[in-house]
DNA sequence: CACTCGTGGGC
DNA sequence: TGCCCAAGAGT
């Protein structure tokens, strides 16, 4: 949960989460309607399916003891060599190094490193720095130090708070006054804009939701209005009744602009246009959703949605 | 390697 | 407001 989302972020959902599925077992039998519905919200639900295939192999293969080594543990979905660090030592003791966003500026000021710690030669670097200072013993209190002083005093703002640091006085961007300058991170591209509609079609009292399929790129089994992202001179109309005819086989017409959800996905400033839609006549299949349902409004809050998603399920239900 | 994936909060 | 960043990993 942790990987690239902020703390406090991240202790409501580890709370209802450990309430949810309280060990390896109980979340290796759960569904992964289930999983992803706990894990709504938080964003990047790749990290959800992870762990969730993690603890079938810990429970099938392991006889439900997680790995106690970086190695074993490299092996699990979702588990890369930050999270296989943290673990094997913080859990395990083991003497093994990790290398955050927060042990990167660290170290990149302390020691004065220039370029981009993303990439090698520096991410190299990096990691060889993080095992050369391991003590011997207390290795978990030296890495969750490490990633705390990151966090509360090094800090990614210009001015960090070097005087109560302990390092200041061997901290090379603290002497030289770089440390607004490093660590020297690479600049993110600009947000670009979508334009996307989702339908709301009604039938008997229920709306028409479909799951996300395993070959989109994002969202992935979760459940949506059907929507598309319109295309260069399409009008929002002709999306919406394609959005219908792409997710179940036939068109519905749009009536009125129900809802208007601002997203900022990754890279991507999305607007989502939400339509009350006219009735779909004829029989529905899936096309280019895993599966389609009905739902009464007071259901929606049962199904696994994205942030958008659930902004205008929250509205339906309302009115 | 380069690119992708969500969302919330700070300033 | 627009940008930066956050206990990264998979492809």
């Amino acid at each position: 949960m942790l990987q690239q989302t902020g703390v406090s972020t991240v202790a409501p959902y580890f709370e209802r989460w450990m309430d949810r599925f309280g060990d390896v077992a109980a979340l290796a039998d759960a569904t992964e309607d289930e999983v992803l519905h706990a894990w709504q919200g938080l964003g990047y639900y790749s990290r959800a399916r992870s762990l969730h295939k993690a603890a079938q192999v810990v429970a099938t293969e392991h006889g439900g003891r997680v790995p106690n080594t970086v190695d074993g543990l490299l092996a699990l979905p979702g588990i890369g060599r930050y999270s296989a660090g943290a673990i094997a030592s913080i859990a395990y003791g083991a003497r093994a190094a990790v290398v955050d966003g927060n042990v990167v500026r660290v170290l990149c000021r302390v020691f004065g490193l220039r370029g981009d710690p993303a990439k090698s030669p520096l991410s190299n670097t990096l990691w060889e720095a993080a095992e050369r200072l391991l003590p011997k013993g207390e290795v978990s209190d030296f890495n969750q130090a490490l990633m705390e002083l990151g966090a509360t005093v090094c800090h990614p703002k210009a001015a960090p708070e070097c005087v109560r640091c302990p390092l200041r006085k061997r901290c090379a961007a603290h002497l030289e006054g770089t440390t607004a300058l490093l660590p020297e991170l690479a600049k993110k591209k600009k947000p670009q804009a979508v334009h996307m509609v989702a339908a709301i079609v009604w039938r008997s009292g229920k709306v028409l939701v479909g799951k996300v399929p395993e070959t989109a790129g994002r969202w992935r089994g979760m459940w949506r209005f059907p929507s598309v992202e319109v295309a260069a001179r399409e009008s929002s109309e002709a999306a919406v009744r394609r959005a219908t005819r792409q997710w179940v086989g036939r068109e519905a017409a749009p009536r009125d602009l129900f809802h208007v959800v601002k997203l900022h996905v990754t890279r991507y400033r999305i607007t989502l246009d939400a339509y009350r839609c006219g009735p779909t006549n004829g029989r529905l299949r899936a096309v280019a959703c895993a599966e389609f349902a009905w739902k009464r409004p007071d259901e929606l809050a049962d199904l696994a949605m994205p942030k958008g998603d659930r902004a205008i399920a929250n509205r339906v239900a309302d009115v």
